[in-house]
DNA sequence: CGTCTATTTGAATGTACTCAAAAGCGGTGG
DNA sequence: CCACCGCTTTTGAGTACATTCAAATAGACG
């Protein structure tokens, strides 16, 4: 459970991706770009780690530079629900509970040996004030993962069940090679096994 | 149809929700204040408008200044699901279709008479070059909208229907008190017939 | 008051789930 | 390299949930 490692960033190698995603969005010199190096951690976390669980306070932000992550819930009967996944050079958290430094209600476990750049709340607010420019690549983010997650809710009123599986694995073909049939169910909210004859009953 | 009125912001008198809303996030001084108004437009519409149709370009950001909107998807065997509801001192557009000036996946009809701010999408973009600190109020609005949207996610996968229900009428009073059962219902992705047998099923 | 729509109720149907068992697949140790 | 183990996936039978369709009741609005 403890073999994970926990260190600055080694100030050239490392963060290619994070990088490059900010200036997808934003422009950085090279003195903004040390700045926004020196707030973050990065961990490595062996696969099939559980990093966040939940109930337990959620104080980090998480930018995936390697490997990939999931996003799950358990309810009262013990069952799992997939929130969400992330692969490289994606964010992810429990955003709710970041945000308000409370209780996860969802747990995260790597689905690879994953390295992850880690900002707690506290830190990314001084983050933002160093590099206000920086509020203008959050804009962006949490505009687009607000567009996804209102596309999902879209979906799963209006659409079927193949429907969304087929979209699910257009959209995310990265995801779809980690993560086992189960945990996609999961993700659309069936049961594997109706996913399973549905996916049997298919055309193609 | 065309009853709705368009014109430029009466500089003095209205406005008011959306720059407390704006204020309680960053700080606007005067002349800020004075040059964002100027990229709004306001537009009266009357109950049971239908401002935004589905299959048309979406232009627009709006920001209810009074009344409340429901924004619906209607599907190809013509079923209406409702996606979101707006009341005052909210903001509400198909943003998908916004950022990339799409076609809309959604229409908007107003439950009541409605005060609506708009403004297009290359002119906000000006207004966040022009005014910089409204990325960081932008930034907030979509990371709660994004939490909100996670959270619904989470509760359409994992919990029952029942509570479901009971989470809308906390969470959402004055949306409760403008529409109808069957709103509801589509908006939690059953059918009205359903939500009734399930609220009489319920103790209370 | 009459009309239109929302809500409730009920019966019949279909969709998705649970439970159980078999088959497939990957990883581990002998 | 093979055999075994644990987990995922498939398949099937029975059940519960949610829908459709239809009809009765209740409310809203002109």
């Amino acid at each position: 459970m403890n073999d994970n490692i926990t260190k600055n960033l080694p100030s050239s190698s490392s963060g290619a991706l994070l990088f490059s995603n900010i200036r997808k969005h934003v422009d950085l010199n090279a003195h903004e770009a040390e700045l926004v190096q020196g707030f973050f951690k990065t961990t490595y976390y062996p696969k099939k780690s559980v990093f966040l669980h939940q109930g337990n306070k959620c104080r980090k932000f998480y930018f995936v530079e390697q490997g990939s992550v999931r996003g799950f819930h358990t309810n009262l009967e013990g069952k799992e629900s997939t929130i969400m996944f992330a692969v490289e050079d994606w964010w992810i958290t429990d955003m709710g509970a970041f945000l308000n430094e409370q209780p996860a209600n969802i747990s995260m476990e790597t689905l690879d040996d994953c390295l992850l750049f880690e900002i707690d709340s506290s830190t990314m607010q001084k983050m933002l004030e160093v590099v206000p420019k920086l509020e203008k690549y959050y804009r962006i983010l949490f505009q687009r993962a607000y567009v996804r997650e209102q596309q999902r809710a879209l979906d799963a009123i209006s659409s079927t069940l193949e429907k969304r599986y087929l979209g699910f694995l257009e959209k995310y073909p990265k995801i779809v090679k980690k993560v086992t049939q189960k945990q996609i169910a999961s993700y659309l909210g069936v049961t594997p096994e109706f996913l399973s004859t549905v996916k049997n009953r298919m055309p193609s």
